[in-house]
RNA sequence: GGCUAGGUAGCUCAGUUGGUUAGAGCACACGACUCAUAAUCGUGGGGUCGGGGGUUCAAAUCCCCCCCUCGCCA
C-alpha cells in the first residue's frame, strides 16, 4: 500500500471561485485522491483557504465587517461549497490558523539561521489617511505617460505603460480617495532566493517527467534576465503573521507581517497540522522525511498562474530550511478554462461560479464535463452548448441509460432479481477481454493524471456495455431462449457495480446510487475483470433506479446562457 | 517588445523518438434494433494538419521566415 500527499492549490478568502479555478487545482486534485483510495492506497488530501493580505482587507471593509469574522463566514462558505462539488479533503484548512502562524514564525527563523534573510530598506507611498503603505496597485493617478487619469501605479491601463507609483501626477488611494500619500522609509526581510538557485535548478532539471507547463516556467523564473531575484517576503499590513514575534532573531518588524505568498504554501503543512490536532492523527509522517515520510508519494495540483510559488518560492522555503521536510515530488498544472469566447470574469459578473453551478445542476453534471474536458494541453473553453451536449450525451445517454435498459428489461422479464441459468459463450469472453484492456488502460491514465485520456476511456468502458447488450439482444434471445437472456441480463447487471466503482472518482454520487440500486456494498476494484462480472450471484435482489441523469433542456441552455452572459459595461 | 504554449474534420480535441490510405467524441446522412431517459448499435461523407521555404527515400511530426490566438514578464 503506498502513501499520498495530495494539495489542491489554496483559493484566496475574498469571494466565491469560478469553474475555472474548480477545473484547475481542487477538481483534479479530487479526482486524484479519489482514485487512489479506490485502489486501496492511503491518502492524504490537504486544501485550505488562502486568508491574510490586502485584498481580505479590503473586502472585509467593504462588506462592513471585522477582516478575522469576514474571513471565518468566507471560510465556511466556501468549505460548504467544496461539499457541495463533493471534494473529499481530509482536510480543509484555514492559512490564518494558530498552526501556520507558528510554522510560518517556525521558518522564518530557520531560513535567518541559515544566513538566508537580509533586510533591505526601501521606500514606499504611505497614506496617513488610510493609515498604510499602499500596494502598488491600490494608487491611482494620471499616467505621465499618456495623461490618461485613472493609471494604476503598477501599469496604464490606456497605454499599457509600466509605471512606478511616484512617477504618478496626482496619485491617490484607491482605498479612500485620499491624496496626502508620501514616501516613507520602510524595511522588510527579503528571502535570498539567488543563493539558492543552483540547488533550485539542479531539483527542476531533475523532473524531466514533469508536465512541460510546469518545468518551463520554472526554468523561465530560473534563468530569464538577471536570474533568480531575492524576494521580500515580509509586507506593510496588519491582517497575517506577525513578522515580529516572540524570540524572532531581528527586531523593528512590528507592524509587519510575512507576504502572502510566503504563508500560504506552508499552510499544506499547517492544514495537515489541523488535522492531526482535530483528528489525534500524526501529521509529522506525511510531512518530515525523518518522521516517517519517506516512502510518502506527494502531488500538487494547480492552475499555471501558481506555477513559480510551487517551483521557486516554496521549495526555496523547504530546501532553505535545511529541516528534512517532504519536498513535492510532482507538480500537475492546468492552463485556464474561458468561458465563451473571454475570460470567467468576476467583476463584469461573467461565467459560472461555484455556488451557482450547484443551484443549477447536481455536482456530477459540472464534474464529469471540467474533468473530461480539462485545460491540460491548452486553454480551454466553456460553452453551454458543448456542456448540454456532453452532459446529456455521456451522462444521460451512455451511462445512465445503459443502467436503466437492463434494470428494466430484467425487471419485466424475470422481476427485480439477478436471473439464473445459461452460459457464457463467445460474446462474453470477448466482451471481458475488451473491459480488460480498457480498465488497464483507463488505470494508466489516471496515474499518469491524464485527465481527459481516462475520462475518454471511461466512456468507452461505458460504451462496451451498450454495445454488448445491443450485440446481445436479450429482448430477441428472451423470445425463443429465455435461459440464455438470462445470462446476458446477469452479465449486463454486473456491469453496474463495476462502472460504479470505475466512475467514482469523476461522478460520486452517481457511483453511489448504482452501488444502492443493486445492493452491493463491495467497492472493491475491479482488478479482475472475469471475477467482477459475477459478483452479483443469480438470485441476489436489486432495486431499479430512477434515472441516473435528467436532460439539459435546450429552453434550460438558453435561459442559462443569457443569465450568465454578464453585465454589459 | 521578450518568453511559454498553441493554431489538425462544422465543433471540442488525440496524434509517442519523422514511416503504410491523419484519428476519437459530438454534429450530419443512411441503415439496424425496439430493452431503455425519442435512448442504443453499425456504416458513411467530411481535413492541401495556420501560410511559405528547406532538410529527407519519406514531415502534422525536424530547421528557417511570416501570420494569428492565449498567458506570463519587462
Amino acid at each position: 500500500m503506498a502513501r499520498h500527499l495530495i494539495t489542491s492549490a489554496i483559493p484566496y478568502i475574498n469571494g466565491i471561485k469560478h469553474l475555472g479555478n474548480l477545473v484547475g487545482s481542487q477538481l483534479p486534485a479530487d479526482l486524484f485522491a479519489r482514485y487512489q483510495r479506490a485502489r486501496g492506497h492511503e491518502v492524504m488530501f490537504i486544501c485550505a483557504t488562502d486568508e491574510h493580505g490586502t485584498p481580505a482587507e479590503l473586502a472585509a471593509t467593504k462588506a462592513g465587517k471585522p477582516v478575522a469574522e469576514y474571513c471565518a463566514e468566507m471560510h465556511e462558505v466556501q468549505a460548504r461549497i467544496a461539499e457541495g462539488f463533493r471534494l473529499s479533503f481530509d482536510h480543509f484548512g484555514r492559512s490564518s490558523s494558530e498552526q501556520n502562524r507558528k510554522l510560518t514564525q517556525h521558518f522564518a527563523v530557520q531560513l535567518h539561521n541559515e544566513g538566508l534573510l537580509r533586510e533591505v530598506s526601501e521606500t514606499q507611498m504611505y497614506s496617513p489617511t488610510d493609515g498604510r503603505f499602499l500596494p502598488d496597485r491600490y494608487i491611482e493617478g494620471t499616467c505621465p505617460n499618456c495623461g490618461f487619469e485613472d493609471a494604476r501605479g503598477d501599469q496604464c491601463d490606456n497605454c499599457t505603460k509600466q509605471l512606478d507609483p511616484v512617477d504618478l501626477i496626482n496619485p491617490r488611494s484607491v482605498i479612500s480617495g485620499a491624496t496626502d500619500l508620501e514616501m516613507r522609509e520602510t524595511k522588510h526581510l527579503f528571502l535570498r532566493q539567488s543563493t539558492l538557485k543552483d540547488k533550485l535548478d539542479a531539483w527542476i532539471s531533475s523532473k524531466a517527467d514533469w508536465p512541460l507547463l510546469t518545468t518551463s516556467i520554472a526554468k523561465k523564473w530560473l534563468h530569464d534576465g538577471d536570474g533568480l531575484q531575492d524576494r521580500g517576503i515580509t509586507r506593510d499590513l496588519s491582517w497575517g503573521v506577525p513578522a515580529q514575534f516572540e524570540g524572532a532573531p531581528w527586531s523593528g518588524m512590528d507592524g509587519k507581517v510575512f507576504y502572502v505568498w510566503f504563508d500560504a504554501p506552508i499552510e499544506y503543512l499547517a492544514a495537515t497540522q489541523e488535522w492531526a490536532d482535530k483528528t489525534g492523527g500524526d501529521w509529522a509522517r506525511w510531512w518530515r522525511t525523518d518522521r516517517g515520510a519517506e516512502d510518502v508519494t506527494y502531488t500538487q495540483f494547480m492552475g499555471k498562474d501558481n506555477v513559480p510559488f510551487h517551483t521557486i518560492g516554496f521549495p526555496a522555503t523547504i530546501l532553505g530550511s535545511n529541516e528534512p521536510w517532504k519536498l513535492v515530488d510532482y507538480i500537475k498544472s492546468f492552463n485556464y478554462l474561458n468561458y465563451d469566447g473571454g475570460q470567467f470574469s468576476t467583476s463584469r459578473g461573467r461565467g459560472v461560479f461555484m455556488d451557482q453551478a450547484l443551484e443549477l445542476l447536481p455536482a456530477d453534471y459540472w464534474r464529469w464535463w471540467l474533468l473530461s474536458h480539462a485545460p491540460e494541453s491548452a486553454d480551454a473553453e466553456f460553452t453551454w452548448e458543448n456542456f448540454q451536449v456532453s452532459a446529456n450525451k455521456d451522462l444521460a445517454d451512455v451511462l445512465g441509460n445503459f443502467v436503466s435498459r437492463i434494470t428494466k428489461f430484467t425487471r419485466s422479464k424475470f422481476g427485480e432479481a439477478i436471473p439464473e441459468g445459461g452460459e457464457w459463450g463467445a460474446r462474453e469472453e470477448a466482451l471481458t477481454a475488451e473491459l480488460t484492456t480498457r480498465i488497464r488502460a483507463y488505470e494508466g491514465h489516471m496515474e499518469a493524471m491524464e485527465v481527459r485520456k481516462a475520462a475518454a476511456e471511461l466512456r468507452a468502458i461505458w460504451v462496451a456495455g451498450n454495445e454488448y447488450l445491443q450485440g446481445a439482444a436479450p429482448w430477441t434471445v428472451f423470445k425463443t431462449d429465455p435461459e440464455q437472456a438470462a445470462a446476458i441480463a446477469r452479465l449486463a447487471l454486473n456491469l453496474i457495480p463495476i462502472y460504479a466503482v470505475l466512475s467514482a472518482p469523476f461522478i460520486p454520487d452517481a457511483a453511489e446510487i448504482m452501488l444502492k440500486a443493486m445492493q452491493h456494498e463491495d467497492r472493491s476494484w475491479p482488478s479482475d475483470v472475469a471475477a467482477a462480472l459475477t459478483a452479483l450471484p443469480a438470485g441476489h435482489s436489486f432495486a431499479t433506479p430512477d434515472v441516473l441523469f435528467r436532460k439539459i433542456t435546450d429552453e434550460e441552455r438558453e435561459e442559462w446562457q443569457t443569465r450568465f452572459a454578464g453585465r454589459r459595461q
